[in-house]
DNA sequence: TTTGAAAAATGACCTAGGTCAACTGAGATG
DNA sequence: CATCTCAGTTGACCTAGGTCATTTTTCAAA
């Protein structure tokens, strides 16, 4: 039960919900597991879910056609992660999600959504202000590609993620913050960043 | 009351409402029109509410530090729009609003927003969608500033907004895909896109 | 119809960041 | 202990897109 605590207090953090509403949300996620370097979701694939990280770190990232990998998302644990275009639309993504270090994750599917928004639409506020949050950072990192320059964007990274910092490898944050590997490391030349 | 009838029925695309309850929802929202190159947001204001245009174009754009003017989004008739950082957190924007044709709108402020949503919970999963649907082209366009050129974003540009480029300047469109005038004056040349 | 201001085009030059290949170094695997 | 792989570094060179000043075009207002 000890890996339901964490969802529980976030849940908790936006919305009231009594203990039979909790349980019956719990009821209704699968737990999965998955290992360094496992492949979540490939391109192509439907996102049929939302999940919820207990514990490690999953990316979700796309390869362009020159075959370059892009970090999209990086979620470490208490964050919810999804590829939303697929997930509202139902058709095929193109992001790979794959697991960064052991994961522990709920997996809450559509259909098991729509049931608990079904029976308990006070979870409608809870998805809410989950996907406003998100979309709020969202629009940050827009604003941040169009104004700012890599290393500035570096130094934002590392503000925001301040322990991912050390479990990621540069070739990683390079690609969140999108330069090269060999810019990146040029570029931290000198600053005392790590 | 001819201006509703396109809220009315972009929200009954999604959610199904009666009659009293599409009418309280109506009820609450402050209709506002304003003129070709007014501002209605300044960067450090609180944006207090969602904006549905009725006819006529808004844009959300932010000034950096060296002055540059960078477009976020671009919303014509039918469309939502809001500050969405400032919006969520309650704290001062860091985005302008600004009519760019003579435009109608319809205000919902977060008071009001939060009356709605305690009597009529339903509206919930309506902003749930319009957020998720929001948050799903905000991503895409991270993923295209990542991986595509300005010519291949531009190309994408014509094709979701084929209406707005005839309405727009080329200044508009270079600073909303992330490019100078000059350039994007530049880059056009031959290419019959216009 | 003129005029004035803003939009667009363009020339000359610049730079942030990319490319590609070679090299180094450290942790995992045999 | 050896070796293998992969992250990181670095050199030499490249290019997409920026800068800035000048000119041309467009178009709204008087």
């Amino acid at each position: 039960m000890d890996n339901y605590n964490l969802l529980q207090e976030n849940i908790r953090k936006r919305i009231e919900v009594t203990d039979d509403e909790m349980s019956y949300f719990i009821f209704l996620l699968q737990q999965k597991k998955y290992t360094r370097k496992q492949i979540i979701l490939r391109e192509g694939e439907i996102s049929h879910s939302f999940t919820f990280i207990v514990s490690g770190c999953i990316k979700s990232y796309l390869i362009d056609k020159k075959g370059e990998e892009h970090i999209l998302t990086i979620a470490p644990s208490d964050w919810w992660i999804t590829d939303i275009n697929s997930f509202v639309s139902g058709t095929p993504g193109n992001l790979f999600m794959e697991a960064i270090e052991p994961t522990t994750t709920l997996l809450l599917s559509r259909e098991k959504q729509e049931l608990l928004l079904a029976k308990l639409p006070k979870f409608e506020k809870y998805f809410r202000i989950l996907t406003e949050k998100a979309f709020a950072v969202s629009q940050q990192r827009i604003i941040d590609y169009m104004s700012l320059t890599a290393l500035e964007r570096l130094e934002k990274f590392a503000a925001s993620y301040p322990s991912a910092i050390h479990s990621l490898t540069q070739q990683q944050i390079a690609s969140y913050i999108g330069v090269t590997p060999s810019f990146f490391s040029r570029m931290i030349k000198g600053k005392n960043i790590f």
